[in-house]
DNA sequence: GTCTATATGCAGATAGAC
DNA sequence: GTCTATCTGCATATAGAC
């Protein structure tokens, strides 16, 4: 087996065993176990123990930003179409009835963020993973130019999907996009801490809807409808 | 010097080094070495380290409680005062004025979370604490219910200052009252994560302003200004 | 009671046999 | 190149001298 591929099943088996047990407990011996190597090809591999951490942040997140062009790329397939994402629960009945395509945009991040969560309950330990690693990194002055970019890509990630469900919905933003970003970052991550501290999935969605409803509103009709073009007025 | 008095001299310097130098690096020879007492000190104060994280928890919980508390006190005085809040930045032009009520409440909600953003970056490696703090209790299953009653604590905290913020302001929530905790907490912990990878404070208090407008707007007047009582109508 | 000295185990990293 | 065996240091926890 060549050095390159060993190097890849040391990574997959520190993802796999620091997802299920942590950070900490991803010691060399852990990681060679998980992948059924001896000890002393870890050091072939890898230089130390944070070299391979510095990979494997670089990883998780190629892993995370693929992840979420996989799912854009899911949802602009249902524009128009029948769609799946007609939920058993949700709120089909809203407050205050705006325009159909403002609602059907609202539905549509809600249903980013339903799909977020989704992952998250799925795979809990993976994203607690995530954190323990950045906070990790941060500690550490040789990974912390790492930390910063894992939350560089998040943003980069957080404007694609942005700027995707506006040209699939036909909107606009109305506010600064990195701002937004931002906030959409701020969201997802907030409702990472809270939901794995006690793994309240409804109260974790109760306070997303607020929140996409929230998002949904900063968007306009990219064409407005009744101050428009030469026909309107 | 008694036992109980030697107890929480360890609480502190555990608090200290680990707020400094992490979690991982807050061994029993560090924190004795912080609180200048000789190693065996440790195990006769508490039967083992996670003892000891267990009290660290409760106390630490406590403290934001505390300053919580205290926040709103100091809040409560700056009503119909000259108050301290005209910093030099913001935005003192919103795009749509609404009801003045309404601004300073929106301004009132704005200061609240600039002034969590304020202790943050007087304090990274607390916060940072925090969260090692409550993934490591997550990871540790004699300590699993504290990461959960840590959080529940602050949504209670997220609570009180919600009844707090809307009763000193003239206001009544228009929505759950648990979700809107939820969706403050949620906000607070995600502007944490971000704020301690890039820190980026000016970014951090443009998403965390674009939220707290969010906020503001869930509240209504607590008496209508244009239905009201006998000398209205 | 108080602290020195130590027991025991596991961490990252390597030397050296094959 | 590959893996066994080991070096070195630090972790939690405790025994036992004073």
């Amino acid at each position: 087996m060549s050095a390159d591929a060993r190097r890849a099943e040391l990574l997959q088996a520190a993802l796999r065993v620091m997802s299920r047990e942590g950070v900490a407990a991803g010691t060399t011996r852990a990681i060679v176990a998980e992948a059924g190597m001896p000890l002393a090809t870890f050091h072939y591999c890898f230089r130390s123990r944070n070299e391979l951490l510095r990979e494997l942040i670089t990883l998780v997140t190629t892993m995370e930003r693929d992840a979420a062009a996989a799912a854009m790329a899911e949802t602009d397939g249902e524009t128009g179409g029948p769609g799946r994402d007609t939920g058993p629960d949700g709120d089909p009945a809203p407050e205050r009835a705006g325009a159909p395509a403002h609602d059907h945009f609202r539905e549509t991040l809600r249903q980013g963020l339903r799909g977020y969560i989704g992952l998250l309950t799925e795979n809990p330990g993976h994203e607690l993973f995530l954190f323990e690693l950045n906070h990790y990194a941060l500690r550490t002055p040789e990974l912390r130019d790492l930390a910063i970019e894992q939350y560089r890509r998040y943003y980069d990630t957080a404007t694609q999907l942005l700027v995707t469900a506006a040209e699939v919905g036909g909107m606009r933003w109305t506010v600064d996009l990195p701002v937004l970003a931002r906030l959409v970052v701020t969201l997802t991550d907030g409702a990472t801490t809270t939901w794995l501290a006690d793994r309240d999935t409804a109260a974790t969605l109760a306070a997303l809807d607020l929140a996409a409803d929230h998002v949904a509103g900063l968007a306009t009709p990219r064409q407005p409808v009744s101050s428009g073009y030469p026909d309107g007025t």
